[in-house]
DNA sequence: GTTTGTGTTTAGAATATTTCGAACATACTG
DNA sequence: CAGTATGTTCGAAATATTCTAAACACAAAC
């Protein structure tokens, strides 16, 4: 609306390029890849039908879809003065949103993972009739699993926080087993 | 095979919580997940299909989704001497595959942005009809976008060669403009 | 060279996800 | 309060993905 055709045109390609980057990214769609592509190159805050209008979706489609974007902090949900309609622009502080990913999405995934291999020793230990060669073997590949998964979830606290992380922190050199410190 | 029938049981709980985990993980699927699951706790290589066995799947899907594993270096292809049959085991080497998965994905998907903001902006500054007030609206906002994924897309690169990576050296300070040195 | 064992490709069936339009709920307008 | 504008929810339709079984290709064994 605020915006000439021409930018439009140029549009069309970013909202078609963030689609296809967001499809890939595994934790975002491609439709709502576009919708922030179109948010973001407009200065002005859009509603709900322009989004459906512009991108030739159903507005219950647009709803669903922008509530994921509002939810990772890609968007933000905007009141306009003379208008009863939501209307949504694009947050500009990427930053926040990778926090947001790394935190809610890769943490809480490698939480998963630990709370497995704890409950597979857990439930291994039940069970007393396998061989000791088996048993070791097991919960030797289960500890190394989560001492993986639980030094990328610390350093990514630590990076949340602000501090620097480096590599070798991370990974204790597999194979050959080392003390704490 | 090797393993005895408690193993399994306990392995039932680590397949399904793996399937889980990578199910959410945006890089591989669920079914992979499990196989790895099975893999992992598995002492001996396994073959085709004892995976397809177990995991009560198809030859053919076990086939094709052993081969994304195989990509993301999770699983190795051995040959077992009395077999004619592939076989396979889980790697262990988590860091390798953490690395590939950032280089392959992360930064992939990070270049396609910028690619997306070059494109766009090349895309605009043919179209001369905008006003220049949308025009350097526009720009600012794809400089700063193709600017974060930059810093990220290096941040990624360092870390990835061994170097500590630390936040404020990625995300400058967004609001305020600041000059690149 | 034929047969047998093995992994892969393929076409279609089964399943899951996305999308739409209508029905609904809610809040503003007069 | 009636009426209208707006966002959301819901069931069905459209689409995409995953999975299977059969056909295929290739190599080893006989």
């Amino acid at each position: 609306m605020a915006e000439g055709k021409t930018i439009k045109r140029a549009g069309a390609v970013f909202v078609e390029g963030m689609g296809a980057a967001f499809a890939t990214s595994g934790v975002l769609s491609q439709l709502q890849g576009r919708i922030f592509g179109l948010l973001y190159l407009d200065p002005e805050p859009v509603s709900l039908d322009d989004i459906a209008d512009a991108l030739d979706q159903s507005k219950s489609n647009i709803s669903i879809n922008i509530r994921g974007l509002v939810d990772w902090h890609l968007v933000r949900r905007v009141s306009v003065p003379g208008s009863r309609r939501d209307h949504y622009e694009a947050a500009t502080d990427f930053w926040r949103v990778m926090q947001e990913i790394m935190e809610r999405r890769f943490r809480w995934n490698l939480r998963q993972v630990i709370a497995t291999c704890d409950e597979t020793e857990r439930t291994a230990s039940e069970k007393t009739s396998a061989r000791d060669k088996d048993r070791r073997f097991v919960e030797q590949r289960l500890a190394a699993l989560r001492q993986f998964a639980a030094g990328v979830d610390a350093g990514i606290e630590a990076f949340s926080q602000g501090n620097a992380v480096s590599p070798d922190l991370m990974h204790g050199t597999p194979g050959k087993k080392r003390r704490k410190s």
